[in-house]
DNA sequence: GCCGTTTTCGGCCCGACTGTTTTCAGTCG
């Protein structure tokens, strides 16, 4: 279940839309959209507040704070059911086809009756030809953008992306010409999952680097071609945009294709208000049209009277705010990582012999290093009291190989299973023994709310658990998150110094970026961990990083980055109650 | 509908590309 704040940022959203659909003030719209946003990313519950609490979030007024006291009276908002009696919610979802906007929906709809990816059969018909604004190419394309709905759903995940993007982003390098080029868009940001990516190039002449870019290998479809910006297709169904600007325009352009949209757009607010205009060319005075900055995103920034803020900040999240109060957080890198505190070895489901895993690890440069096999609950795994403390007995031999002094300490620990009712695979006696315990959750997601929150602050109360893995279990695209309330637990991991995983695996990223924003209010610590099940896992720790600086973590949040000893005393304060 | 270093009315981010236009609206990011 959603947490009321996105139950009412859902609505306005959709409000927003019905109001673009119905050809009402765009302005309107807007503002909604924004009050939509404002509400989503506000971190009190929506539902303890008045109406003259609710004025005080930027963005909602007196008509937005009457509608919210609406929905939490009656359940619903007489203005959204007047324009849902109106509007059938199939037309809405025709806007999720390219190419098809609110104005094109409501033609579709008010002239023809089309309300749902009918559309598809209603095109084969030729009823659209009479309708104005819609041509052959318009056909088209929306035949197109249904079969591509039907099949993609849309967004990949991010390593996907990554992928792809460092392969465009070398081969576009090598071209002639190039003197920059960057990823930009929501990779950049790493967002969890990604819709389309951006490309950026600087060079003084465009053309050389836009047939380069659509003759790769790997291009399926070119979208759209023109001097500054060319659209195309990968194979694998991933659309690419590449903008091609000049170098002098570089960093006003990597700061605009960066985004987040409400970021841009509070940015050129703070433009405006200094009577200056921001677009991806640069930084310009409002009235002569001079150019002011443009070389360097820190320029830009710096110019608006901002420090740089890092991509994974720009969300709108409050980071112009910090930034302008001087307030920004020193964001943990990857750099201050020193161990994977959740990993796996061919013991249990992993790949990789304890002894590559570790050899692995050191190349990583990591001052330790703990190995969390599976315990006997996940049954098929088929641990045994004997086999685990055979394993602690090759760590320990291992570790005299890296450590002392030798630069990596290995840990010998174990990702323990969180039964339905919050107990876990071995009693105290033997969870003493390790280092440190990883407990998750791994079946019965369903069990509902109170049982499943009362099961996980069960497992944060066991002294010998330190750390709560994957907290939501959840696979991006294939499985929600518990229904878990995740206030409760992270009160719980506070109260009694538990730490949260994100868990950096590219199909998980759990703990979110919200819930870690949250998290971090009630006082959690967190590990970001790898959840390596082979070598080349180890390498997905940068999504984590980058879930955790747009959770706005520092390294004193996290606690592999801390010193062994700091570490050490973290896991095991809780053993002297 | 919101908001105020342009303050209680009159703005609201800006530009590229496409298709159907003959000067521009719609869509997208």
């Amino acid at each position: 279940m959603a947490r009321s704040n996105d139950e009412v940022a859902a609505l306005f959203a959709e409000y927003a839309d019905l109001i673009s659909i119905t050809g009402g003030d765009a302005f309107k719209a807007r503002a909604y959209e924004k009050a939509a946003r404002a509400i989503g990313g506000h971190h009190a519950e929506l539902s303890g507040l008045d109406a003259k609490g609710l004025q005080e979030i930027p963005g909602v007024g007196r008509s937005v704070a009457e509608k919210v006291v609406e929905y939490f009276r009656d359940g619903s908002v007489s203005a959204v059911e007047e324009l849902r009696a109106k509007i059938p919610a199939g037309v809405r979802r025709l806007t999720a086809v390219p190419g098809l906007g609110p104005k094109k929906a409501h033609v579709l709809y008010e002239e023809l009756g089309i309300a749902s990816v009918e559309l598809a059969d209603a095109v084969h018909a030729e009823r659209l030809r009479d309708l104005k604004g819609f041509g052959p190419r318009t056909e088209e394309r929306i035949l197109h953008g249904i079969d591509l709905l039907r099949s993609a759903g849309g967004r990949v995940l991010i390593d996907v992306a990554m992928d792809t993007a460092e392969t465009i982003v070398g081969a576009l390098s090598g071209v002639t010409g190039c003197r920059r080029c960057a990823y930009a868009g929501s990779l950049r940001r790493v967002r969890e999952t990604v819709g389309d990516l951006d490309v950026l190039v600087a060079a003084e002449d465009s053309a050389p680097v836009m047939r380069a870019f659509t003759e790769l290998p790997y291009v399926a479809e070119v979208i759209a071609h023109g001097p500054t910006k060319t659209s195309v297709r990968t194979s694998e169904g991933l659309a690419v945009d590449l903008r091609v600007v000049r170098p002098q325009s570089w960093g006003a352009a990597l700061q605009y294709f960066t985004g987040s949209r409400a970021h841009n757009i509070r940015t050129r607010e703070l433009a405006v208000r200094q009577g200056l205009k921001l677009s991806e060319y640069g930084l310009f005075d409002a009235e002569s049209g001079e150019l002011v900055v443009s070389e360097t995103e820190e320029d830009v920034y710096a110019r608006l009277g901002l420090p740089w803020i890092p991509p994974t900040l720009r969300e709108d999240r409050g980071e112009i705010e910090a930034g302008l109060r001087g307030g920004l957080p020193d964001l943990v890198t990857e750099d201050d990582i020193r161990g994977d505190l959740h990993t796996h070895t061919n013991l249990t489901d992993g790949l990789a012999p304890l002894e590559e895993m570790a050899a692995a690890a050191a190349e990583r440069g990591y001052a330790y290093y703990a190995v969390t096999d599976h315990g006997p609950d996940m049954a098929m795994q088929r641990m045994t009291d004997e086999r685990m403390l055979a394993q602690r007995e090759r760590v320990r031999a291992l570790d005299g190989r890296y450590g002392p002094g030798r630069g990596m300490r290995l840990l010998h620990g174990a990702e323990l299973n969180i039964a339905p009712d919050g107990e876990v695979d071995w009693p105290a006696a033997f969870l003493a023994g390790f280092d440190l315990c990883v407990a998750s959750v791994h079946s019965h997601f369903d069990q509902g709310r109170e049982a499943l929150t009362r099961r996980i602050v069960r497992a944060c109360e066991n002294p010998y658990v330190h750390v709560i893995g994957h907290p939501t279990t959840r696979i991006i695209g294939r499985r929600p998150a518990i229904d878990a309330d995740l206030d409760a637990v992270f009160a719980a991991c506070a109260r009694t110094g538990t730490a949260l995983e994100i868990n950096a695996h590219p199909d998980r990223l759990d703990l979110r970026d919200e819930d870690i924003l949250r998290a971090k209010r009630h006082g959690v610590k967190f590990a970001v961990d790898s959840d390596a099940h082979a070598v080349v896992h180890l390498a997905n720790l940068r999504y984590g990083i980058g879930t955790a600086q747009r959770g706005w973590l520092t390294a004193d949040d996290v606690i592999n980055t801390w010193p062994l000893t700091r570490l050490r005393r973290f896991l095991r304060k809780r053993h002297g109650r």
